[in-house]
DNA sequence: CCATATTAGTTTCATTTGAAACTAAATCAA
DNA sequence: TTGATTTAGTTTCAAATGAAACTAATATGG
């Protein structure tokens, strides 16, 4: 199949969703989500935002975190945590321990049931992610690497309000 | 080949959300919506749904699209698109004009002021987008062209459950 | 034709979301 | 101390969302 044309016109005058890196990030981001999403939306009964919890306590099973922790971790705030934290109290997934010097906070880690699941999803979620990044070089993988990189970084300043 | 990239590990062995793409997608998407909508929402009262109407029918002013149209052109559901045009019609940033062959369908097209907000915006959201891209070079920015394209057709097909 | 199916778009209703207010615990400042 | 502030996390309530049911118009098959 033919390379399609250039699609991102650096400086366009005219604003056309096909061709506009916003809006294509948007789909493409939406899409790749959803697909993961199926992974382990129906097996499983989670939600994004539960497992986004669940693969950060699953990254480090030995360290257990914080619900602030958390937030910080999966940028999400602080009222989704604590939904999801809700909801996965309520599978068994994970477990809370009141913090005894702070008993504000409490640690938050996976059960046993819970890492069943995180090692049942996390290398299909890995899988899934290696197919979609073998169709690309490793010369064109590592330049999307830095690209991203560098565009969070950009867009972060830019929404700061520079 | 063998040359790893840099942070999205082709074949990752653990899950990290730092450096998972996915995750990466989702919170650059986030952002750069995010930025924006800031661009429009509060100066003209409109939401992502509502701007992407009238940046689709302000692409070619002088074609009138029905529902339908707006629906495969944004990617958005048919109750997305009922919802916006209605707020739409509500703000007079477009008009409705019933198909005379087909009652059932209304072409909908920008109003004079429509196109006022139109022109206001839409050279904005290219700024932003130009001064975002001018932070990679030429060669990236193809790169990142061609990589979006191939990781959307690809995602589409694993999605479509291939 | 008439009955059935399809299409365009809307409405309903239950769920999700988000901002702001809130509770409870810890820290700070005098 | 003790009164004010901050921090961790939860709850509330109004608005946004989405699936499914719905209306109205057109198309189609017998």
């Amino acid at each position: 199949m033919d390379e399609p044309a250039a699609r991102i016109a650096v400086g366009a005058q005219r604003l056309d969703l096909e061709t506009y890196l916003p809006y294509r990030l948007s789909i493409l981001s939406n899409t790749v989500s959803g697909a993961i999403a199926a992974l382990y939306a129906e097996r499983h009964g989670l939600s994004v935002a539960d497992w986004r919890l669940m693969a950060v306590l699953g990254m480090d099973p030995d360290r257990p975190l914080t619900q602030t922790a958390l937030c910080a971790r999966t940028r999400m705030d602080k009222v989704q945590v604590s939904r999801a934290v809700k909801r996965l109290l309520d599978f068994g997934y994970i477990a809370r321990e009141v913090d005894a010097a702070d008993r504000r906070r409490a640690h938050l880690r996976l059960t046993a049931g819970g890492r069943t699941v995180y090692g049942e999803v996390a290398p299909a979620t890995l899988e899934w992610e290696r197919e979609l990044l073998s169709r690309l070089t490793p010369a064109e993988a590592a330049i999307l690497d830095t690209v991203i990189a560098r565009l969070q970084q950009v867009a972060d300043e830019m929404a700061a309000g520079s």
